[in-house]
DNA sequence: CTGAAAGCGCTTACAG
DNA sequence: CTGAAAGCGCTTACAG
């Protein structure tokens, strides 16, 4: 042969399922009775024939006649300020887990990729017929009546307080905050720095303030920035120079943490022995800073499930649900 | 008022293109007109009037009857094997942006996350009519099969190596290594270790192995695990026990070396006195490792949008494009 | 248990 | 420039 083989049969023509139900020789109908397993009962030997026919001409349904007709697409959106802060892609990655096991597809949005558009983000997705959403970001109240007029089910995650009546799940941040802190107090530390966001719904900052307050210490300073890996490094940089000298930092995202390490690092400051550190979230590669981080661990599994399950409606719980976190103690904190 | 407000008109019909044909006055096909602009011509004044009904009574077009009738969905699916894995999520990212900015929809598929449904993760995508598919992973055969079998353009990316005449983009990996592995050269080291994957395909190894071969240099050890940051604290750890000493290591991932930077901290060797790290990738969090990492940088951008504009078949370039990486000189290895 | 038929909401020749 | 109508590939009462 001269020529290489000939490529695939690329038929643009897909199988539908009018060829199914000739090959096997039934109705149109009768295969969707048969592939919609359930919804009407169907002859052991037709049912046979159907699978045979589908299978002899790898048929795959046609997903968009299938929602067209059914009004469903079984895909389930999520919003995400930014997939590739690791807090984030973990938690898309086990929402991704607990979507699938319910047969549905997650499709991710990006925030921050569509920020140009302004809200466009938001209603653009009216028009994909999302069966529902999950936002994993506070949403401005613009976004919220966009979401609100979409009529899909919406469950909030990530969140610090409730929204109304809308399903809400986050961790008790404020609780996870003053254990970190107090784990700080317990092991003599009584000048202890805030590094996070800025205050309001996020109560980390009241944690860390209120644990500091029963222990009858003073306040630490507290170094408010964006949550990066810049921001944990710009603010570290102030700790150092800064006068009121600090020998403990509570710190509310690891990666925040980690930016925070780098600047410590480089300012020549000694983890634990001259600074302690306690981050937030439990992320994975909290264990693999140097050194290992303390932190608090959010339930993101357990978090992506429930999401899931609300966004069902197969509960009735609270509409919102506070996790508990867990302490995780490694090296920075100066205490294992 | 007893009651509180009633809620939005969460209305389960919901407006339909005939909906707004009727308000402005016109026939459905019109508005489908003035909708898929250029399509055909409209006169102004009939078009001012399609739009005013379009927002008066805020109308989306239901995507999935679009599909249906035009046999595209705007949607393009991505293949990656964990979007947790900073490297992939950088390159979504990129991904996402290039496809939104030609009105595309990006659909992440993670494999692992489907792993128990073996090729499932991809048959699956046969019935969403995708419009294209990004692999990010080097498929099997099987996969392969299945991948061409779905008609729809591919394209492969994050490659080694060309496959066939699917359009594949990577990066010239041995070169960079290469480049990295004689940086270590130049600055005096001879005892230069390697860490990473299987070799085959991946021409790291290669091209660290040729860098030391052309300065008549003795081939240090070489550490192979997998990909993870376990991974690289893994091989680190073995490489601190062994007795062949190597002064310097080269490292396949930037998740790989900040693996190995906390084993080798955990051993208290000191970085770059002791051992210099030169990593690949040039992901984000490079930056603020301790020491902040010298790394062989991909270009993230160029390649997904190449990726796009070859999905989209507006580029006549060779079937593998192998993009050019760029050393970041950083502390790690000593020679800043 | 099975089938004929209407309908989901678009797009697009085809006629005017 | 505009409209009536067929068709995309499913699902689902409704009849048998």
């Amino acid at each position: 042969m001269i020529d290489s083989e000939p490529a695939a049969p690329r038929s643009r023509r897909a199988v539908t399922r009018s060829d199914v139900a000739r090959y096997a020789g039934v109705s149109d109908a009768v295969v969707s009775y048969v592939l919609n397993a359930g919804s009407k009962p169907v002859a052991a030997a037709t049912r046979e024939r159907v699978l045979n026919a589908v299978a002899a001409l790898s048929y795959r349904p046609n997903a968009a006649a299938r929602a067209l007709s059914r009004g469903a697409t079984d895909i389930v959106g999520m919003i995400v300020p930014d997939s590739r802060n690791p807090y984030f892609a973990e938690l898309v990655h086990a929402v991704d887990r607990a979507t699938q096991a319910r047969g549905l597809t997650l499709l991710v949005i990006n925030s921050d990729n569509r920020r140009d558009a302004g809200t466009d983000h938001i209603s653009s997705l009216a028009s994909r017929q999302l069966d529902g959403l999950i936002v994993a970001e506070t949403l401005t109240t613009a976004e919220h009546a966009i979401v609100s007029s979409l009529a899909i089910p919406v469950v909030l995650i990530n969140q610090f307080q409730g929204a109304g009546d809308v399903p809400s799940i986050g961790v008790d941040y404020y609780l996870g905050a003053r254990t970190a802190v107090d784990h700080l107090i317990g092991h003599g530390h009584s000048r202890i720095a805030f590094i996070g966001g800025e205050p309001g719904v996020d109560r980390r900052e009241r944690g860390w303030a209120d644990a500091l307050s029963a222990a009858d210490l003073p306040l630490g300073p507290r170094y408010r920035v964006d949550f990066s890996l810049a921001g944990g490094y710009r603010a570290a940089l102030e700790l150092v120079d800064d006068a009121r000298a600090s020998t403990a930092v509570f710190v509310a995202s690891d990666q925040l943490a980690i930016g925070a390490l780098a600047a410590l690092h480089e300012r020549g400051r000694l983890i634990p022995e001259q600074i302690a550190v306690v981050a937030f979230d439990g992320s994975a590669e909290s264990a693999y800073a140097w050194p290992p981080l303390t932190t608090v661990a959010q339930p993101m599994e357990g978090m992506a499930q429930e999401a899931v399950r609300r966004l069902l409606g197969d509960t009735t719980a609270p509409a919102f649900a506070a996790f508990p976190t867990s302490l995780i103690v490694r090296r920075s904190c100066g205490c294992e």
